[in-house]
DNA sequence: TCGATAGTTTGACGAATGTCGAATTGATAA
DNA sequence: TTATCAATTCGACATTCGTCAAACTATCGA
């Protein structure tokens, strides 16, 4: 494995190791899947209330989510949406498998 | 997903989750792959002399490893072997898979 | 325009973490 | 037994991290 890849994998693995932040992170999985069946955004609104810490933390472990390139967040009025990047998963998936 | 199993995920990621202790992981993969080809054990000691720190914090990282439930450890005499967890890599095949 | 709501930034603080040197244990070889 | 080597434990240290309160920005509705 090329040093580039490992050092992406570990700060996935960073954002993901973090009880309260893994949560969030399975909180915007589920709340993709039901989002895109019902045909609307997975907006971080629904998901601040789920769980039990402030909004600047929820704020900041988002951003660690965008910047390990496990979601993708995206602005819409007043509200945030948030994505899950099928990139990552697949190469997480990847490496689990070969491994 | 149960709390119980989300605990144990968060657990290996965490283990997982900084470059050297990667790197370790990653050398214990390898190498066990080489060694059952070559028909001998994976010894902690060929693979401490890779990494650019010292033996007690190998020891330590060794020891976060098997807590997390990645690998497993045995004494052979004066020497440490090594084993990776099948049983983990295939959870965390699985949670990736379906993810 | 004003007030309310969603989210961010900043600064602070306690807790957890990675690393090392020194001392220690366990096992082999001489 | 003694010397040596592998590995662990302990204590200390600097660094990173998670969280919150307070202040701030941005957007919408009235």
């Amino acid at each position: 494995m090329k040093e580039k890849e490992a050092k992406s994998l570990v700060k996935m693995f960073k954002a993901l190791a973090h009880p309260n932040r893994f949560r969030l992170f399975l909180e915007i999985v589920q709340e993709s899947e039901k989002a895109f069946e019902e045909g609307h955004d997975c907006f971080a609104n629904a998901i601040m209330d789920k769980l039990n810490v402030g909004a600047p933390t929820i704020s900041h472990h988002l951003k660690e989510l965008v910047n390990a390139d496990l979601i993708s967040t995206e602005r819409k009025g007043k509200f945030l949406t948030c994505r899950v990047n099928p990139d990552a998963m697949a190469r997480l998936n990847v490496f689990f498998s070969r491994t």
